[in-house]
DNA sequence: TCTAATAAGTGG
DNA sequence: CCACTTATTAGA
């Protein structure tokens, strides 16, 4: 099938190539790119690809909705990403040509920075998509334009600068880059310690073709609804390191086993397995001979990356051919035309991406709108039930009572939450027909179990902890969306978990449809979609569902959308140099580190790799903030050495007061605001709005967005990136993710200090320090809950952050108290915030800033911490600005020596800091006690 | 009856 | 509150 269809574009074809496309031997030119820079391998991360089962496919392609579209063009610029629409065929062995043809293909777009070096495309887009580096370095490339025939890469250039966007910059939509895989390592080669979600499930992916949900359970750590949900991209939680790496080596060993055995086991039943024919016999790993008659279902053990097993399933039947119940695939039959579909999900989903780099935040809803739901038939959604949807769509403004009915709905919390609302959330649920994992996530970001007992408990309101009341909040304004925006978000979500990749079958004649033009149909509408959501949906919370959905599952692939490479060392330096500012200064504003830190970071300046995690993370966050303007850079600097934390602590409680931040978390003037705002959304923007709002929120915002939106928009954006690039870091992943790395080797990162250990004591130091250099985002994360739940958390509070954030209780508490400490001790001083208005000249940036700034803010003061709370230790005077080396905020650093001093020269090299890092939190207690160093006790 | 999906429940 | 497990339930 020729995927791509779309007429127009020329391209420089110097080489041309013979008709059948892809047999091209290619030079491999391409091979590895260390490059190290291009962001460190991924991992094996990746995209989520579906692959269609068989059976899946069959089922006949239906038109996707089409949309009038907007001109694709600009959004992508914004992230100065270019979607590439990639087709990697599996070859494992040169096998005959015959069977070449019939080759199983996956189509998927990718989103490559347009400053990505030419000949690293393959790579990237290959790692991109999950595939390892060996194979990676392995692929060849071809480069199709339009009907063309393909030629290989190296063909296109010689120029070893060329970029990506020098390249295809104005026919990336007419491109398909072909992708032959010579070698796909098999995922039993992977070292147990690298399996990732992503491998899990395409591992999962793999043995489902031979197996179902409830036998893989059987056989492997996952239970069955843990399959269920990883192949489709349902499961919101992480899928702990542990697991990852409990099933890397089930694997590995599975394999093993699998090949000895034979399908035995599995397919004994199955039996015989004649068909010999099958090719797939091909794979190296797999000495069992293929079976795989068509019953047997392919043949049970191959399943050399998508490979074998695909090929002799494939191979045998035209998709339509396969019997349908056979593949157990989890893919939804009512594909149709799966590919369209796939590929608008998957543009979607990258859409969702893009949103976010280009720090726009929201969710798109795309149109297609008619698959959605595919999977839940039960869904019909009829504009029943639904009181809220009445409720909200007249009085928009109304806010609270949303749903039911919107006068009579009486708000029994605190505040502004209506004892209805439990029941709103079974209606809604029951209305949009959608599970609790979808709303958890989509309305207020948070797993399903968790729903579940909300909704069975059922607290009043009332007497509801403060956490809690931030959830129902979330959830609150989330049900005040108009309708439509909920069912979009909805699909979106659901499209979300379809999406990925599908596998094609590749005949020659090829009676796929065109579907280069669909999808070109698709992004348009995801612009529009995203137009759609910046007027509307702008700061709204819920909006940032689904993106942090996409990301969440695509951290690893951070690094790729970051493009954190080697050469970020220099990036840095030269900030510094241009800035003026101290290393000191640099990494506390940038990744909240200590000038240790910075100093052995430069000095050793490991390449970076996802492997790395704690580097990774850092450089990430380093990269981020570099990727703000200038002027933010700069006024962030500023703000740091006049004001010193205490404005930002200031600037922060004020702005949490005022809410101002909430608001649009952007300076800007209200009414900018809400002209950005759909009509719907600026009505409660309106200060009358909601009739109920409650008082505290006096200007409140447009329900959405303040409230419970709030808090996690706020810890949104205060990790997403700027300009163009994203924050996985932040969104996504919860603290935990962060650091998810494992409960083996680290804690990880700042999650690891959940262990409350010493409080106070000892913790101090460590933890104390610690607990400060928390990330941006968990810092974000403390400030939305300042705002949400005040100065003085209860218990809960102190408990749910705790562990939300994976930091000490203490040392939540001890940020509390410098919050308070300094609100109260300090009159406001100026204002960052002033001066940053009037710096910062564009108001998309600005409120990052503020964010930024007010996430910084709370760093504190190294020794602080431990008793601080009570001395207030936190002295306000003390800034840090003087002695930056001085400051190391009580870093890791200051672990592993003893001696805060530092370490800087003890310590050998940054990586093995770095790495320790994570594991401090393990070992904080110890490490406190080694310390006692500080001021500790 | 069996599978895949979803909700409830549990341990940390 | 997450990460998982177990139970329950729609659909073939």
């Amino acid at each position: 099938m020729d995927h791509q269809q779309f007429d127009g574009g020329h391209v420089s074809e110097s080489c041309d190539s013979p008709g059948n496309g892809d047999s091209w031997p290619p030079p491999a030119k391409l091979s590895r790119l260390e490059l190290n820079g291009g962001m460190g391998p991924p991992g094996p991360y990746q995209g989520r690809t579906r692959q269609g089962s068989p059976g899946a496919r069959a089922p006949t392609p239906a038109p996707i909705s089409t949309i009038p579209a907007p001109q694709p063009k600009n959004w992508h610029k914004r992230g100065s990403l270019l979607p590439v629409l990639c087709v990697v065929e599996h070859r494992e062995n040169p096998v005959s040509a015959v069977e070449a043809e019939r080759r199983e293909e996956h189509a998927e777009f990718v989103l490559v920075r347009r400053d990505l070096l030419f000949n690293q495309l393959i790579e990237m887009a290959l790692l991109t998509l999950g595939y390892s580096h060996s194979s990676a370095a392995q692929a060849k490339g071809l480069i199709q334009v339009g009907r063309w025939n393909p030629v290989p890469l190296s063909c296109v250039t010689d120029a070893p600068d060329a970029t990506v966007s020098d390249m295809l910059q104005d026919l990336y939509h007419v491109t398909t880059l072909k992708i032959q895989l010579t070698s796909c390592p098999m995922l039993e080669e992977l070292p147990p310690e690298q399996w990732s979600h992503s491998t899990v499930r395409n591992a999962l992916k793999e043995l489902l073709r031979d197996m179902n949900q409830s036998s893989l359970a059987k056989e492997c750590p996952l239970s069955q609804s843990m399959i269920s949900s990883i192949v489709n991209s349902t499961y919101y939680a992480n899928v702990s390191a542990t697991k990852c790496h409990e099933f890397g080596r089930w694997y590995k060993h599975f394999r093993k086993t699998k090949g000895v055995m034979g399908k035995i086991t599995e397919i004994d039943s199955v039996s015989d397995q004649s068909q010999p024919g099958s090719t797939h016999l091909t794979f190296t790993h797999q000495p069992i001979p293929g079976n795989t008659a068509e019953q047997a279902d392919s043949s049970p053990l191959v399943f050399p990356h998508g490979g074998a097993a695909h090929i002799s399933g494939r191979g045998c039947l035209a998709p339509s051919l396969r019997p349908p119940g056979l593949v157990t695939a989890p893919l939804s039959p009512q594909l149709v035309n799966p590919q369209q579909i796939v590929m608008a999900q998957f543009l979607n989903q990258q859409y969702a991406v893009t949103r976010m780099l280009s720090q726009q935040s929201l969710s798109v809803s795309v149109s297609t709108s008619p698959h959605q739901f595919l999977n839940h038939p039960s869904v019909g959604r009829p504009p029943t039930s639904l009181a809220l949807a009445k409720a909200l769509d007249p009085q928009p403004q109304a806010g609270p009572p949303g749903p039911g009915s919107g006068s009579q709905s009486q708000v029994c919390g605190p505040s502004d939450i209506y004892c209805e609302i439990y029941q709103w959330v079974r209606e809604e649920l029951k209305r949009a027909g959608i599970s609790q994992a979808v709303f958890a996530r989509v309305a207020f970001n948070r797993t399903q179990g968790l729903l579940s007992e909300i909704l069975r408990k059922e607290e009043d309101p009332k007497s509801a902890s403060q956490s809690l009341l931030v959830n129902l909040r979330s959830m609150q304004s989330f049900l005040q969306l108009p309708e439509g925006d909920r069912d979009r978000i909805y699909q979106e979500e659901r499209e979300r978990s379809l999406t990925t990749s599908t596998t094609i079958t590749h005949s020659p004649n090829n009676t796929t449809p065109p579907r280069h033009t669909q999808t070109r149909k698709e992004e348009e509408n995801f612009v529009k979609a995203e137009d759609w959501h910046s007027r509307v949906s702008i700061g709204i919370p819920i909006a940032r569902l689904s993106p942090v959905a996409v990301i969440n599952r695509g951290v690893k692939s951070e690094g790729c959308v970051l493009n954190i490479n080697g050469s970020i060392y220099e990036e840095i330096q030269q900030e510094m140099k241009r800035a003026k500012v101290s290393q000191a200064m640099f990494a506390k504003m940038a990744a909240s580190k200590s000038q240790g830190w910075l100093c052995e970071l430069l000095r050793w300046k490991e390449d970076p790799s996802p492997e790395n995690r704690t580097l990774w993370e850092n450089l990430c966050m380093i990269r981020r903030f570099l990727s703000l303007a200038q002027t933010e850079r700069d006024a962030i600097y500023e703000q740091e050495s006049n004001a010193l934390q205490q404005h930002c602590t200031d600037r922060l409680i004020q702005l949490v007061n005022d809410n101002t931040l909430l608001q649009r978390h952007s300076p800007l003037p209200q009414q900018h605001h809400q002209r950005l705002l759909t009509p719907r959304s600026q009505q409660p923007l309106q200060p009358q709005a909601g009739p109920r709002l409650p008082p505290r929120q006096p200007s409140t915002a447009s329900p959405a967005e303040t409230e419970g939106g709030g808090g996690q928009l706020k810890t949104w954006l205060g990790g997403s990136k700027v300009d163009g690039r994203v924050d996985i870091t932040g969104l996504g992943n919860r603290s935990r993710a962060g650091c998810s790395s494992d409960k083996e080797g680290c804690a990880g990162g700042w999650s690891g200090a959940r262990q409350s250990n010493g409080e106070g004591n000892g913790g101090r130091n460590g933890e104390g320090c610690e607990g400060f250099r928390v990330s941006r985002e968990a810092q974000g994360i403390l400030q939305s809950f300042i705002q949400d739940v005040g100065l003085n958390p209860d218990e809960e509070a102190v408990h749910t952050l705790s562990a939300q954030l994976g930091l000490p209780k203490h040392t939540i508490l001890s940020f509390f108290h410098t919050q308070h400490h300094s609100y109260t001790h300090q009159n406001h001083r100026r204002d960052y915030s002033e001066i940053h208005h009037n710096q910062l000249p564009s108001q998309n940036h600005k409120d990052q800033d503020l964010l930024f700034c007010i996430a910084a803010g709370p760093t504190q003061p190294d020794r602080t911490t431990g008793e601080k709370e009570e001395g207030g230790a936190v002295d306000p005077a003390g800034q840090i600005d003087g002695e930056e080396e001085e400051d190391m905020e009580g870093e890791e650093e200051v672990e592993w020596e003893g001696g805060k001093e530092l370490d800087v020269s003890t310590q050998t090299n940054a990586v093995v800091t770095l790495k320790e890092e994570e594991q401090h939190d393990s070992n904080q207690s110890q490490a406190e006690t080694t310390q006692p160093h500080d001021s500790d006790e």
